[in-house]
DNA sequence: AATGAATGAGTCTTCATTCAT
DNA sequence: AATGAATGAAGACTCATTCAT
């Protein structure tokens, strides 16, 4: 992948279009850093062991100073979740349009997952994953749409590697063993350790495909 | 990997021989059917999520009486993990000593750990990993040496296989990757469904191996 | 009753002088419209599951603004209460000045109470009855001589009865067992249904007075 | 109505009958000092204005303990309804056995709810009236079969007094303004004051009745 | 071993009220 | 006048744990 392209993942420009467009929610706004902070405490305690007056205390306001701005602790769930899949899903379509070649394209895949996973960007994809059964059925069915559209660009990307011979196994199952390895890195990765969330994503990469 | 290889490891000759040495609770008692249920309801549900009344329930006690036991909640998980850690690297020692072949070897490995995970045999190998922020530090620490033990063994084949080329990334980042394929599957695997646990077992070893 | 009388107590007419001479609010202004909305509701859930924020709805305005019109819930309590004394013991004279007969006299006192407990009036007069506890001891006590002198006519109207021999009981208890079957209507009365507020009256009446 | 007619319906005999025949809580049990105590506690406050720590207090334990013995405040309220119909429809049918004449079985009906309303039986019957609305729709029918059992016992004698011209207007409607007098009387109603239960009871059978 | 009752600290949530803007 | 954000005290309910029986 170049250079360009991963710095064009990191740059501001992106969000602040969203934010103008009203797709997510002003992270600059009372219920934007709450969402915010509401995302960093799930992914460190998860969704149960975190209470309202840790959300709360977080934003520097009262616990029920919270309900002003949602109306329970579940639908703080539902919109963290929906705006990681939102920010997520605007960060992979740039960085799809930015790559050519089709490994680059399943890499720019990776690289963007894992750092919705492993940065403090708000897009918190893990949460998705650990906590989903934390969501109730209702809102489970809301957002189910909304990630399928998302995993149908994983699914198009390596069926076409399948055809391509780059892949040996169902796409389906493959792109299931990846969620697991992503969304796994949480518990051992480090921010500063021996390897980079690029280098992660690359290594990831040799892994999924024959001869990356 | 061999016939007999696989059907060992279902054998329920392992298990008694277990029992007898004393390694693991005897599955008969109350202790080890709480243990089992445990680990059938921390699966299922969550540690915080399953109340001290529904393993009761699960028993056909009441709730007080669990503690006559264990002396809290907390040490029932730390037995139920203690428990998958013995019972796993019991299963996967036979299972290496009936392969010969390096390849054979990481099967026998990854199919261990997967069946650990999805089947209902009380060696959840998924609590591990999902429970463990819900083990406190002490208890962490408790098994930690024992985990190590068991991950040496697979750093080691994982290795081997590094120096003969069968794999191309760092062996303990090619683990991680695993265990995060590997216990993913809980979210999604289904009995009876289109893929069995030895199905999945080839198709993670091919995506984790170069020729395999 | 004549038609005159009845037809006399749905004459505008009667509120437009009250609001004139400064009895009652105006019902146009925000303070009227709010006590009118505070006593339909009030009425139909009770003052306690009331919230303030049900009340600000039903005005179109936020729950804050609602203190720039009446320093607290008590407060307004206390004022439709006394709203709808005031307006009902204005109905009342009107309907006692029209009526010459004794029997027609007490017949229009049911009339008039039954009316202000069922109709949509703004004169509630059931919420005295249901919610008179809500109102803290202080604010009771503002009440009582209003309370008094409307149960002053009533008493003296069925003393006289009774010295007519119309009534056979203690017109006390007499007065205290109509204002139950009054009030208790609200549990059951339906617009449109059987009886009209006139026929229950009637049938009220009958019941109270021996030869009626 | 005869002195031994009166007597009975005093006597601790009807209760511990029922009790043997499981009809009822037993009162000395946890649960029936619990519906007792709740019991006088929702009327003489309502049930919204009574907090479970209220009824804890009452009991002298602490309030999470209440929950060892109903699930829910609700269930509680629907709880001290049950019994109190069914206490009440005891004591009533007990009467009824004890009077031959019409005229002394509807007094007895009127007692029987009278004392219902006001003595501390814990077959509180005016609970049902003033909290009707707080019983949610599931629990309220559950309730109303009884409570039509009950109903079909007063209609079937007022309807014999309307038929014998001791009545003269529609059955359905003077059980209705009954009702509101009854259960009005807990307003003003004191023990020790200067009409009884039996005097009141008395002196509503006058209203009730053309030539009582 | 087992039970049932009790505890107490904790949970999410509600709501009247305040106040700067 | 009106708003929106915030407060804090209170609400019902949960749950691991204890303990006398």
């Amino acid at each position: 992948m170049s250079f360009t392209a991963l710095s064009a993942l990191k740059s501001k420009q992106l969000t602040d279009q969203l934010i103008d467009q009203s797709v997510i929610v002003d992270p600059a706004s009372a219920k934007g850093r709450l969402l915010k902070s509401a995302a960093t405490l799930f992914k460190r305690q998860g969704f149960d062991s975190t209470t309202v007056r840790d959300l709360a205390k977080e934003m520097g306001i009262k616990s029920g100073s919270l309900f002003h701005h949602y109306q329970s602790k579940q639908e703080i769930l539902l919109n963290v979740m929906h705006q990681a899949i939102l920010l997520n899903q605007a960060r992979l379509e740039l960085a799809l349009s930015l790559n050519e070649n089709l490994t680059d394209k399943i890499h720019a895949l990776i690289l963007c997952e894992l750092q919705a996973s492993l940065l403090d960007t708000g897009a918190q994809m893990t949460i998705l994953v650990y906590e989903w059964r934390c969501l109730n059925p209702e809102n489970q069915q809301k957002l189910l749409t909304l990630r399928d559209n998302y995993e149908a660009v994983w699914f198009e990307h390596l069926s076409q590697a399948k055809t391509q011979g780059l892949v040996n196994i169902d796409p389906k199952i493959l792109r299931r063993f990846l969620i697991g390895s992503i969304s796994g890195t949480i518990h051992w990765y480090q921010e500063g350790g021996k390897y980079s969330t690029e280098k992660l994503a690359e290594m990831m990469l040799m892994m999924a495909l024959k001869d990356a």
